[in-house]
RNA sequence: GCCGGAGUGGCGGAAUGGCAGACGCACUGGAUUCAAAAUCCAGCGGGGUUAACUCCCCGUAUCGGUUCGACUCCGAUCUUCGGCACCA
């Protein structure tokens, strides 16, 4: 009585598999002389919830995409590992003092055995653990080549993929060093190459974060909460390890052009790095007299590199509207704010600098509202005009974006004509809007009535006004002409910034990387500022061993407890050092994993260029599009690192990119009560306030109950769904993400047990296209059960005691109406798998089952073939099947089946026929039945006829072996 | 506010300029069964019409446009999801 039984087949064949090392590639393999494919996932992090239905619907399309590789003749690198450092396990240690490493190795043992269920074909061989010393030994070695390299922006040179770029990392060595810092010595050159690195310290507010012990990057702030469990964040000033990322911003956005990635991500990504182009000018601080004596020296020496103690150096964008400029900004945390403040404004000034450096950026955002500032009682000289200028501070500019000032030129900022507005500050327009302008609705907002006249701001393009000789120019061509002439001056150059940051690569906790570095220590024992590396010999740098994972209370990092032993040590010339007790954030172990899968097991180097060479760049990566800018920028950047260092021979990592969508929680439908237990429409309710009962009445505010209903109690009215008991109440139908609050969530282990890893793997790719948003469904999944069942039943004997051959199954020829319709689905199989089109491939197959169960006898030669294409899929069903048909090895070799077009050709074709665009019949043709042959049946269709009599016909438009349409008059 | 994606039956979706709704779910009716499950068969956007699955009208968020022909292309609007949000 075998029935389709999920569970004997998938143990049976994922035990074979195993014992065979089917899905290995030996370092030969690895090597032979076949087309390559390199598929990656996004390696989880192996939290201790265990797999998630997400994680199986990229981790499915990639492995489709790998089996048909397989059989389509390529060698095929599709490795598994886990991204597990990080905060739960660091966390689960201070609650129960087991040491990380053992929770950590835990989950992993679990989710290896959950993604072992789903018969994922991962060549397991390769496997490793971003926390494994084996491995972070190399992401130290990698720190250690960033730390030893600079960015020369100048340097023009050709790279291995044979492309001539401009800018270049290049070895610390090779800095020149200014002479006036090479005479004052070894340690003035120690710390001006160290001032150079890529990674580099810096003395910087910093998003602390008290709740989870460590500093956060700006990327993992939300809203001035963690991104993670969203914990308070404050600003704190701290010594950090940053990395130069944006040395490497132009070629990270250009770089994109070149990727066969989604164009939503590119622009992402894009806008993250925000690069925008305008000019650095200096505004003389002095008097006038001065100012023309300053003038004068800067004619003749040009634009300094470093704007020195004389100038408030800004940047704009908007150069042409120097002669708009009424006040200046500089950020409260600019340098130059002590001295430009005057007695009179200082205390206003110490306490509005306070309040800043208290204010998280919550309450930045949310003050953003209503602009703050306060005088500092200086004056800084326009250098267009001569004009003084008073100097403000405000939090509305910020420290790290450009100079950390601004001129202000309200009339042609919002936020800068809100500023003015506010503090009374005069509004000078010095571009004239074009004549048909409309004005923004930013701009329409600030609108302010003078004299009975509407004035609004104007950020557009347009012509200059009152701007010496340069007015009547339009804007482009003025800010070109005043660029060069600021340059020309020495007042100003063109300049480049980027809404990206430098990267804050430090975090205060265990459970990461350890640097490879060493402070070097005075006679006090205090750090002096210069540095060590540690040698490539010396790594890794294990975590030391600890008992106490307690956060110390204060951003102290917690390796600042580690045993003396691990933490400081005396060099053969008695310098003494203490090592970097910060450790990598998390994104550290994820930017280069793809590239030791290629070489997992090497103790030489991180990766054998010689394999390098042969498997890069990955060819395919599916993840959640939640990695879209941070993991994607962070590891092209590493990558370019090591490309210009010479380690890796491809500029970019991931070629092609993919993002799964989101699987959400099944749809349900939600009715609103008020407290009588009337039922409200749920377009009068909205969500309640913070703290405040979940929902409420719109107008009122009343608390609102919701309740669940089943679909028998809702009906469809319109575009709405109502109670059908009372229709004008309408309710609520949407779908949720899954989440452990609302109770949604699907397990996938219970999904397995229940139908199967096959048809959670079949159903997963049927929901929908591989990238879209789509809601779980289980009678969906009950479907792809039957589904499967029927293909069982098609081949095997359900009645017999044993497994064997259904009767029906029988070594006849095929018919050609049987070999077409295999024919016609292997090319649409095929097509579909080619463009990721799982959910479509997966109807076809039905269909073919569907035409395929009701004939008898079927012939092995149609059903052979099918089993193939399923085989992707359905890996299990297919191979018990293969067997099944007389097959006595795997099929995750077999060559991929061929479809012969001449077999696809059809002899007869029914086309539609159009009056006036309208479909009034059908007619029977040969195939490449000429417009003659076409017409005059289709005129004598009665149908058609009655449509075409008593009118002219003026034009007949046909498309062979598609359509026909008469226009008539 | 800005940027991007998406709106097609009761539901997931298919069709990317040429027969709208493939395939699946749900539902309805029937067969089988003592009964049920399972399975099999049929129907399934709305309205009208016919002796006839006959034919007609409407229908892919809304309004307008291009075209012989529009779910598909263009413009505007609405809704929704995602990202960014004082970046000078």
């Amino acid at each position: 009585m075998p029935r389709y039984e999920a569970r004997r087949i998938e143990s049976k064949w994922q035990a074979y598999w195993e014992t065979h090392r089917t899905f290995e590639l030996n370092a030969e393999q690895a090597r032979a002389d076949q087309e390559k494919l390199y598929v990656l996932d996004m390696f989880p992090y192996p939290s201790g919830e265990g797999l998630h239905v997400g994680h199986p619907e990229g981790y499915t399309a990639t492995d489709i995409v790998c089996r048909y590789g397989r059989m389509r003749g390529k060698k095929v690198l599709h490795p598994m590992g886990w991204d597990a450092f990080g905060l739960p396990a660091e966390e689960y240690a201070i609650r129960t003092g087991t040491h990380p490493a053992v929770k950590t190795y835990e989950n992993i043992d679990t989710f290896r055995r959950q993604l072992k269920m789903l018969g994922f074909s991962y060549d397991w061989s390769r496997e490793f653990s971003t926390t494994d010393p084996d491995y972070y030994r190399w992401t130290q070695w990698i720190f250690l080549q960033i730390f030893d390299t600079w960015y020369d922006p100048e340097f023009a040179w050709t790279g291995p993929d044979g492309k001539s770029r401009q800018g270049k990392g290049r070895p610390i060595s090779e800095l020149p060093i200014p002479p006036d810092v090479a005479a004052q010595g070894e340690t003035a050159v120690r710390r001006y190459q160290d001032k150079n690195r890529l990674a580099y310290q810096h003395e910087a507010p910093v998003n602390w974060c008290p709740a989870l012990g460590t500093v956060l990057a700006n990327e993992e702030v939300i809203d001035g909460k963690s991104e993670r469990d969203g914990h308070p964040v404050k600003r704190i000033p701290l010594r950090q390890w940053m990395l130069r990322i944006t040395s490497y911003a132009d070629r990270l956005a250009n770089e994109l052009e070149e990727l066969n990635w989604p164009e939503s991500i590119k622009l992402l990504q894009r806008n993250w790095i925000g690069r925008s182009e305008g000019a650095e000018v200096d505004f003389f601080v002095g008097d006038k007299t001065a100012f023309e004596d300053w003038k004068a020296s800067r004619a003749k020496a040009g634009f300094p590199k470093e704007p020195g103690e004389d100038v408030l150096r800004i940047y704009t964008t908007r150069p042409d509207t120097l002669f708009g400029v009424t006040y200046m900004v500089l950020s409260p945390e600019h340098p130059a704010v002590d001295q430009l403040t005057t007695a009179e404004h200082r205390a206003a000034v110490d306490e509005y600098r306070r309040q800043a450096s208290l204010k998280s950026d919550m309450d930045r955002t949310e003050l953003a509202k209503t602009k703050s500032g306060v005088l500092t009682g200086g004056y800084a000289i326009n250098p267009v005009n001569g004009q003084p200028v008073p100097v403000w501070i405000a939090d509305y500019v910020l420290i790290s974006y450009g100079t950390g000032a601004i001129m202000a030129v309200p009339a042609h900022d919002v936020r800068d004509w809100e500023f003015a507005v506010k503090f009374q500050i005069p509004i000078t327009p010095v571009v004239q809007p074009p004549a048909n302008y409309d004005h923004s609705k930013d701009e329409r907002e600030l609108v302010r009535v003078v004299d009975g006249r509407e004035e609004y701001p104007f950020g557009g393009l347009g012509t200059a006004i009152n701007s010496g000789a340069y007015s009547g120019l339009a804007t482009m061509e003025f800010k070109a002409r005043i660029s060069a002439d600021l340059a020309a001056g020495g007042i100003g150059k063109t300049a480049v910034n980027y809404r990206l940051r430098d990267w804050l690569f430090s975090r205060q906790r265990y459970w990461g990387e350890p640097f490879p570095i060493w402070h070097e220590l005075d006679a006090n024992g205090q750090p002096t500022g210069l540095l060590r590396a540690d040698t490539p010999e010396s790594l890794p740098i294990e975590l030391p061993p600890m008992a106490d994972f307690k956060p110390t209370g204060t951003p102290e990092p917690l390796l600042s407890k580690a045993p003396a032993e691990w933490l400081y040590k005396t060099l053969p010339d008695g310098t003494r050092l203490k090592r970097e007790t910060n450790s990598m954030p998390q994104w550290a172990g994820s930017c280069w994993y793809y590239l030791r899968f290629i070489d997992p097991k090497n103790s030489k180097t991180f990766l054998d260029p010689e394999l390098a060479r042969e498997w890069l760049p990955v060819d395919l990566y599916v993840g959640g599009a939640e990695h879209a800018v941070l993991h994607l920028l962070y590891s092209r950047f590493w990558h370019k690192v090591l490309f210009d260092r010479g380690h890796v021979g491809t500029p970019e990592p991931f070629g092609r990119l993919v993002n799964q969508g989101m699987i959400l929680g099944e749809a349900e439908l939600t009715g609103y009560q008020d407290q009588a237990g009337q039922f409200i429409s749920a377009n009068q309710v909205t969500a309640g306030p913070e703290a405040g009962p979940e929902f409420v009445l719109k107008r009122l505010g009343t608390p609102v109950g919701a309740v669940k209903l089943i679909a028998d109690q809702v009906i469809k009215q319109g575009n709405d769904f109502v109670l059908a008991a009372e229709p004008e109440i309408i309710v609520e139908s949407r779908t949720f993400k899954m989440s452990k609050s609302r109770g949604n969530v699907i397990n996938p282990d219970v999904v397995v047990r229940e139908y199967g890893a096959d048809a959670l793997r079949l159903y997963e790719m049927f929901m929908g296209p591989l990238e879209a948003t789509k809601p779980w469904n289980m009678s969906g999944v009950e479907g792809i059960a039957r589904f499967l069942a029927r293909v069982w039943r098609m081949i095997a004997d359900e009645k017999s005691e044993t497994i064997c051959l259904n009767p029906a199954v029988q070594d006849i020829p095929p018919s050609p109406e049987q070999l077409r319709f295999l024919h016609k689905t292997i090319a649409a199989v095929t097509h579909e798998l080619d463009t990721m089109g799982f959910n479509t491939a997966i109807s076809r197959m039905m269909e073919f089952v569907n035409e395929m169960t009701p004939q008898e006898p079927r012939p092995k030669s149609i059903l052979s073939p099918f089993v193939l294409l399923l085989s992707p899929l359905a890996p299990h069903l297919g191979e018990e099947l293969w067997e099944l048909l007389g097959h006595t090895s795997s099929l995750a070799y077999e060559p991929w089946p061929k479809f012969d077009s001449s077999l696809l050709v059809e002899s007869e074709v029914e086309i539609p026929v159009q009056v006036m665009g309208k479909l009034r019949g059908r007619v029977k043709v040969p195939v490449g039945a000429e417009q003659s042959v076409v017409e005059e049946l289709a005129r004598n269709d009665a149908n058609v006829g009655q449509f075409l009599t008593g009118k002219n016909v003026v034009k007949v438009i046909f498309v062979k072996d598609r359509m026909v349409n008469f226009v008539v008059k």
